[in-house]
DNA sequence: CGCTTAGTTGAGTTCGTTCAACGACTGTGG
DNA sequence: CCACAGTCGTTGAACGAACTCAACTAAGCG
């Protein structure tokens, strides 16, 4: 279903992959780059707005993400939707599937995303010749059920201002160090999506934009915001952001 | 500081580890488990109410749960806490820390905890030597994601008694397959940690509770609550419960 | 041109909070 | 033995944050 949307298939060599320029994420080993670039399998180009991955379904891959904006997300039967993470480059999509079965989240994209694919099988491969790459797929995961934390403490525990600052703290801290941004510092997405991610509803997520606005913390743009004062949206949120240091990916 | 409190070093061999009888948990190979009983360094016993590990702290541990009941929260500077999830026998305890250096989150005891310990420099050996333990860890790591992926949505989306209801069935859910239930099929825990979870005040939590027992659904005991209709509890939170098969433990 | 999607704003309602007081029980020290 | 403080649970009343409903702009698209 996915893969029936891939429409390219160029294939960045692994050796020239665009995510080993970004100084925040932590490079291969030539040994590690030679085992990853057979490990990968191809390339999938999603539009925006498309689905990347369906709750309840057995995707035979794994994939990471190698440009463009995403989000996981559950919904509750009669429609009310969480969205649980926003997806950026070199996060891995799929890893809870690929090692237990079923997918228990739907992934969409933001705006255009290209994914690098590998296969499901090929995973215990990895985990039997390169113990390095296992152990950065444990350090993924470990930090995906931080960042997990952190949203449930605001969920539950932040009012409204509050967690709307951090979730846009949030997300400018991850794609600034992914040097995702011009000095626009846009971020693609629609107040629903704030909404669903805030846990509120949209009227009232609307109401609470307007106040950051007119703190003068950031700008409501056409299917987007721009960032005005991270620190001080840092500070409203009560918040010291995230830890430094380089992460991994695969 | 934690260990300061191993007031008793019994030390159950591996080979007679009470977890291997659990059906719900998978057992070692017998390669495993020899490495397994070479990895634990050994016990640590504490009593209810102590803290295991504070956020902030860099462990030189690593726990695996053996007997007994806690939970891992964070809290905001002006003392608003949350609780994220409660551990239960099997339970890894301090992965997050052991793999990304400082914790953070605390964790603490519901009742009387028999913790095994294991060193952190060793999970490197452990990723060198047993890709298939390294593959579980992961596999748990990736199942706690899950469980929080679930918990955001609750929190997020679902009313005061939806929520209530989907944490009692949950917490009841994983205590039954772990077999810690006798007919009584009591959860030992105080409505402010009920409250801390759901992200509601005490106040609204009790009225949310007596909501439930006047359902016939559950009935509130001195410190604890004790199950009556589980099915109930599912319905009434709109959750279909956890899916089945066995769990790694390490 | 009508249709749809995104955002905005006001009014009234509801869900959950805060404040406050009280009963039951436990443990402590005199 | 009683007095006392501390924790846990319970309940009522008043308040407030967030929700629903509804109406309305503005932009984009066939």
């Amino acid at each position: 279903m996915a893969l029936s949307r891939q429409n390219q298939s160029f294939r960045i060599p692994c050796q020239q992959c665009p995510l080993r320029e970004i100084t925040h994420l932590r490079d291969f080993t030539a040994d590690e780059l030679e085992f990853v670039s057979r490990f990968k399998k191809g390339e999938l180009v999603v539009e925006a707005g498309s689905t990347i991955l369906v709750e309840g379904a057995h995707s035979a891959h794994l994939f990471t993400m190698l440009s463009g904006w995403a989000f996981r997300y559950k919904t509750l039967e009669d429609g009310r939707r969480q969205i649980l993470n926003y997806l950026m480059p070199g996060d891995l999509v799929g890893l809870q599937g690929s090692i237990m079965g079923e997918m228990q989240h739907s992934v969409e994209a933001l705006s255009p995303v290209i994914l690098c694919v590998f296969e499901r099988e090929r995973l215990l491969t990895l985990y039997n010749l390169h113990p390095s790459l296992a152990f950065d797929i444990t350090w993924i995961a470990a930090q995906e059920e931080r960042i997990l934390d952190e949203h449930l403490l605001s969920i539950g525990r932040r009012n409204a201002l509050e967690r709307a600052a951090y979730l846009i703290a949030f997300i400018f801290e991850r794609g600034r160090r992914l040097e995702l941004f011009d000095e626009r510092r846009f971020i693609p997405l629609t107040q629903q999506h704030i909404a669903d991610t805030l846990g509120l509803s949209i009227v009232h997520t609307n109401k609470t934009l307007k106040k950051l606005s007119s703190k003068g913390l950031l700008r409501w743009q056409e299917r987007g915001c721009e960032i005005l004062d991270p620190e001080g949206l840092l500070e409203v949120a009560g918040w010291t952001g995230l830890g430094e240091g380089k992460r991994p990916f695969v």
